[in-house]
Order: C-alpha cells, then sequence, then structure tokens
RNA sequence: GGUUCCGUAGCUCAGUUGGAUAGAGCAACAGCCUUCUAAGCUGUGGGUCCCGCGUUCGAAUCGCGGCGGAAUCACCA
C-alpha cells in the first residue's frame, strides 16, 4: 500500500465520521507537500466542501484535527488556504525504510504475477541500409518499455519484424552487381550493413541520372521515373526473387548475411535483444486467407480488376487497398496475418507495436479492420507511437547524407566518455579492461538517457555539432551517483560496519525524509510507466532521486556521522538509493558502474 | 483541404486524473575540494506557459476559435 493510499483511506472516513457522507475518489485529492511548505502530504479542501458544506480553511482544520487525534502516524497538520498540510511521523516513516529495504525486489511486481502475456515488436528494419539515429530511439523504446511491462508482472516477447524483401532490397542487390565488382565486407573491411546501404545510395544516383537523360528526351518527370531502366531492372529483379530464382536468391540470401552481420553488432554495441525474429520474406503471404474470409462476410469488396479493399469512410477514414489486383498482399495484408498467427500462438493479451507516428493511420486501419473482422483482442492492439528525432535544420534525410550513423554515434559517445575520464583521471586505478567497460558504460548512458529521458509520443531535436552533454540531467550524473554511493558502501564494508539493525526513529533529519519521500514512490512510477508505455517518467525519476542524494551527500556525512543511530540510517537510506537507481536504469537499459 | 499530434526560460526538456508563488539541466556570471568520488554542491540573472474567449473557488492542464509547426490521407513500407 502506498503512503497516499494510507492517506486516502483515513480522509475518507475521517470525512465519513465529520459530516456522515463517504467521499469518491475524486473528491480526496493526495498530493506530496510543496518544498515551501510545513508538512509532508496534502489533502485539497476543495473537492468536500461540498460535502462539509463549510468554508475550505473550516473544512481543513476541522479534518486535520481529527486526522491527527484518529492516526498515530499522523503527527501535525497545518491549513494554508484550502489546503490541508499532514506531517506524518518518524516512526512511520523509519519503519517504511525498513520495509523497504527488506524488500529484494522492491518496486517491481513479482515475475509474471498479473498473468497477463504481451508482445513487444520493435526495431523493425530494412536490410538495405545501416541503423541510424531514428532506429536507435525505436530500439531503445521497445526495449526499454519491454522492461517495464515486465516490471509490471507481465510476461513479455520481444520481438523484431525484419524487412528483408522487396524493391528496396532489390536497389542495392542490382547496384551491387552492376558496380560492385565483387566487393565483400570482407574484401573492403567495411561492416556489412554499410557496405550494403553504399550500395543502395549508389543505385539512387544511377537512377538520377537516368531520370534526367529521359527527362531530356522529351519524357514527363512522373514517366521518366517510371521508365528509367534501372528502376525497371529492380522490378524485374523482384519478380525473379518472387519466382526464386537461383541466382537472384542465392545474392539475396549472401548480401542479407552482410547486413544482418552488421546489425548484429549494432544491437550488441546499444545492448539490445530480442526473443524471437521474424523475417517478412516469410510473413509476407499472410493474411490473404482472412481477405477470403472478409468476402464472405462482407466487410470487403471487390472491384472490377479484381482488386480487393474495405471502406471505411464511415469511420471518418478512407477506402483501404487489401490485395492487389494481380492478387499479391500490401503491408497491411500482411500486418493482419503476423497479428492473428501471434495471437493464437502466444495466446496474448496485449501487443504493442513501437513504431514511429508516421505510421499512425496504418495502425489505427489495422485495428478497425480487424475489429470488423471480430476479433475482439484488436482492442489490445497499441501502437506506440514515438516522434521523429529531427536535426536543427530539420529532418534526417539520407539522400542529402545528413542522417546520423547509429554505430559512428555510440563510438563517438564512448570515445567521449573515455577522454572525460582520463582528463578527470578517474580511472586510474583499474586495468585496462575494467576502464573500457567503464567508458561503454557511461558512454551509452548518455546516448540512452539522452533520447529515453524525452517523451515518446514528443518529436525531440538533436543537435550533432553539440555532442551530449556528461554533466547535469543525464545518464552519466545519474550513474556516477551510483558510484558514490557504491563506493561509500564499499568504505563501510571495509571498516566492517554492518548495515543492518533497527533503525533509531529519532536518527531521521529533514534531508533524510526528502530522500525518503522519494524512495517510497518508486513502484508508483513503475506502475504510471508501465501503463503509458513511457521510459521517461522513470529517467525524470532517476535523475530526481540522483539530484536529492547529492544534496545530502554534500550536506551530511555518512562514515564520519558520531551518532551510530544516524550513521546507520544514512547507510540504510544510501543503499536503498543505490538499488533503485540501478533498478531504474536497468527499466531504461542502462548499465551503473561500481566506479567512474 | 480532412484527420491526428505538438507549441512552456536563449537552447534541450519536466510539469501524473485541473490545485498553492510554473520547474530542472545546458549556456552566462559568482562562489565551494586538507574532509565518504568536484562527472558534484550553492547562489544570481532569465517566462505574455503561442494568441483570444469560455467553463471553474482555482487553468500551462479542460472546451471553442484563431496563429505557427509536424505527421498522415499510395495497387510504398
Amino acid at each position: 500500500m502506498t503512503v497516499e493510499g494510507f492517506i486516502f483511506d483515513a480522509c475518507q472516513k475521517a470525512v465519513d465520521a465529520l459530516y456522515g457522507v463517504k467521499p469518491d475518489n475524486s473528491q480526496i485529492q493526495v498530493q506530496l507537500t510543496r518544498k515551501d511548505f510545513e508538512g509532508d502530504y496534502t489533502i485539497v479542501a476543495f473537492p468536500l466542501l461540498k460535502i462539509s458544506k463549510k468554508k475550505p480553511e473550516d473544512t481543513a482544520q476541522e479534518l486535520g484535527a481529527y486526522l491527527v487525534q484518529a492516526n498515530p502516524e499522523i503527527e501535525a497538520f497545518n491549513v494554508v488556504k484550502g489546503f490541508l498540510n499532514l506531517s506524518l511521523s518518524h516512526s512511520f516513516w523509519s519503519g517504511l525504510l525498513a520495509a523497504v529495504s527488506a524488500d529484494s525486489s522492491y518496486g517491481f511486481a513479482p515475475k509474471g504475477s498479473t498473468g497477463k502475456t504481451v508482445m513487444v515488436e520493435y526495431s523493425s528494419p530494412n536490410t538495405n541500409k545501416p541503423l541510424h539515429l531514428g532506429h536507435i530511439r525505436n530500439n531503445l523504446l521497445g526495449y526499454s518499455v519491454s522492461r517495464i511491462i515486465e516490471a509490471n508482472g507481465n510476461n513479455v516477447h520481444k520481438v523484431n519484424l525484419v524487412n528483408d524483401r522487396g524493391i528496396h532490397i532489390c536497389k542495392s542487390m542490382l547496384a551491387w552487381q552492376k558496380f560492385g565488382k565483387g566487393e565483400t565486407p570482407e574484401s573492403t573491411g567495411k561492416k556489412g550493413d554499410h557496405l550494403v546501404g553504399d550500395y543502395y545510395v549508389r543505385f539512387d544516383k544511377e537512377y538520377k541520372k537516368q531520370i534526367e537523360v529521359q527527362k531530356l528526351q522529351g519524357l514527363t518527370e512522373d514517366d521518366a521515373k517510371a521508365k528509367a531502366p534501372i528502376m525497371l531492372e529492380a522490378q524485374d529483379m523482384l519478380r525473379q526473387w518472387e519466382a526464386k530464382d537461383p541466382e537472384v536468391y542465392s545474392l539475396w540470401e549472401t548480401m542479407n548475411g552482410w547486413v544482418y552481420d552488421g546489425f548484429a553488432k549494432t544491437y550488441a554495441d546499444l545492448g539490445i535483444e530480442f526473443d524471437k525474429v521474424y523475417y517478412e520474406s516469410q510473413t509476407y503471404i499472410l493474411g490473404k486467407s482472412i481477405v477470403n474470409e472478409g468476402l464472405e462476410k462482407g466487410v470487403f469488396y471487390k472491384r472490377p480488376d479484381g482488386s480487393v479493399w474495405i471502406n471505411l469512410t464511415n469511420d471518418g477514414l478512407d477506402e483501404k487497398l487489401l490485395l492487389r489486383g494481380d492478387g499479391t498482399s500490401v503491408y497491411i495484408t500482411q500486418d493482419i496475418g503476423t497479428a492473428l498467427q501471434r495471437f493464437s500462438e502466444f495466446h496474448l493479451n496485449d501487443h504493442i507495436y513501437v513504431v514511429g507516428n508516421e505510421q499512425e493511420y496504418h495502425f489505427q486501419v489495422l485495428k478497425l479492420i480487424l475489429k470488423k473482422l471480430g476479433y475482439e483482442w484488436s482492442e489490445h492492439l497499441f501502437h506506440l507511437s514515438y516522434g521523429m528525432v529531427q536535426l536543427p535544420e530539420g529532418k534526417m534525410k539520407s539522400r542529402e547524407g545528413t542522417v546520423v550513423d547509429a554505430d559512428d554515434l555510440v563510438e563517438e559517445m564512448i570515445a567521449t566518455a573515455k577522454g572525460m575520464a582520463e582528463e578527470l583521471g578517474k580511472l586510474d586505478n583499474l586495468t585496462p579492461d575494467e576502464a573500457e567497460k567503464v567508458y561503454r558504460m557511461v558512454g551509452l548512458g548518455a546516448l540512452k538517457y539522452f533520447i529515453l529521458k524525452v517523451d515518446p509520443k514528443k518529436s525531440m531535436t538533436f543537435n550533432p555539432k553539440e555532442s551530449i552533454d556528461f554533466n547535469g540531467n543525464t545518464g552519466p550524473f545519474i550513474q556516477y551517483t551510483h558510484a558514490r554511493i557504491q563506493s561509500v558502501l564499499r568504505k563501510a564494508a571495509d571498516a566492517g560496519i554492518s548495515i543492518s539493525g533497527t533503525i533509531n526513529p529519532n536518527a531521521l533529519g529533514a534531508k533524510e525524509k526528502e530522500l525518503l519521500k522519494q524512495i517510497v514512490s518508486f513502484p508508483e512510477v513503475v506502475a504510471q510507466a508501465g501503463a503509458s508505455f513511457s521510459p521517461a517518467l522513470i529517467a525524470n525519476y532517476a535523475f530526481e532521486v540522483a539530484k536529492e542524494f547529492n544534496q545530502f551527500y554534500h550536506d551530511f556525512s555518512i562514515l564520519k556521522e558520531e551518532n551510530a543511530d544516524v550513521k546507520l540510517l544514512r547507510l540504510m537510506l544510501s543503499k536503498e538509493v543505490g538499488s533503485i537507481i540501478r533498478k531504474a536504469m536497468w527499466l531504461l537499459g542502462i548499465d551503473v558502474p561500481e566506479r567512474m
């Protein structure tokens, strides 16, 4: 039970006793008391006036007096305008600290306790170019949300749906065939995904050239695009691929293999994992049978050219194609099929798609179609729609070479972390291997935190000229706080001090209580983040806790405190703060070092 | 044009179902290491919460109307 919950109940009983009416949820508002006022928690009197039929100040006074005499935990109160500020007793607070420190999984619901199974799909790269900053946001969000959902007691399946087929893949393949001279990752020393990406760009260059030539011959822009020989060749290659032409198919396998090796390295660098990987080359045919089902039910209709459509104009949307005239499927056909397959195979309760907000319309349509087909679980599809990562100049454009490459960025962050650590002389006592681990941790911590602290649904700006900070509201700041705490705990252990025993309530000071308030709200933050799929809530919480601890650390000494009770309380508090920081950062997919 | 999302300090962002005098970080300036890690702490300056009207005891938050920006409305994915 949360502290707010306790006060809520006490308040409900008090109002009932005083005025004979039991207030409902909306009438009792409990919040943390603002720091500029005396007290711990505040009850807002205004919503209760209808019941008390008295002035706000009088209502708050009466309620406060009653609460203090009825609850030993509530020690004192004061009233400012319509706000009733309550102070909880020291023994109440120290009891909470004891409870938290006895619970090693504090803040997390027991594994699988909801009995629900949730699938999270994220990453979903194309195999024609390397990952960039936009993909990083997707991967970090997907991975963090998976952990948050798991921490809320659900079983989670993390999946990746790789787009390994289609015209864009053929473009890279064709360009490599024409201009590649047999280059391989081995022969060039280039990471596979980057090598293939180069040929994707090469195709585009050639294509543009051919369009210009066609236009000189008098063709319109559209005609020139449609009739450029290299584009016709690419389309022809896609048909050959679908017919499983051995030569094309083997080239496809080879080049995709290069890309997967490259992706594997990027994922490993980012610390991203999946439980299962789906490939569109294996799933793109799915969903066709459902189209027939929909035709029979009259949900879909067929046009004279044989294409299948659904009319969603009555739902405020448009008409949507489900099957091409030639009987081949489009993206949404496949998504219908895979959703159906996944729900039946894994008995899913919820399915979350981590996909950019440019596809909001697509998922709206997908949900609606499944609903119209009568699948009740369509209500349990969630599109975690995140905003684009923009540069100060606007959108990243791969054609203009303004994309921020994922591998480059990771490397740069680690190098910066290393440079800073060396400058500060922080890790001189570590072995090179250990130091290297810390550089990675800190560099990645900075990057991951920078991205995850922003509300997912908002678009965010990244300025490559101003490197990501390591001071202030950043990952390294929080990691540093953790390292500091561990250092204190190590010293305590070296001195043979045991961090256990009974807490003396009188040892609790004002700053310690502020820290405890933060600690106590952790489970609520985890629940909130789970309900809203928002790692940003966790990130901002972790920062607040770290900031509070650093102030405490600066103003008070822990190991040099002479009063044994105070020393024990401060050590227990430090240990719990360290543990909460580690858990919060774990939820973000960020590791924390023992030293830095 | 329709739909959806967004607009908070010079910059990057918080602000949980409407609550007290709107907060952090960066950048700028001024301080704090003989003391558990200074990747830290303290202080100063910085605001028409895009604008207007409305609902309310109370609006950055809710509603309506503007202005500005983004995404989307493909036999692409």
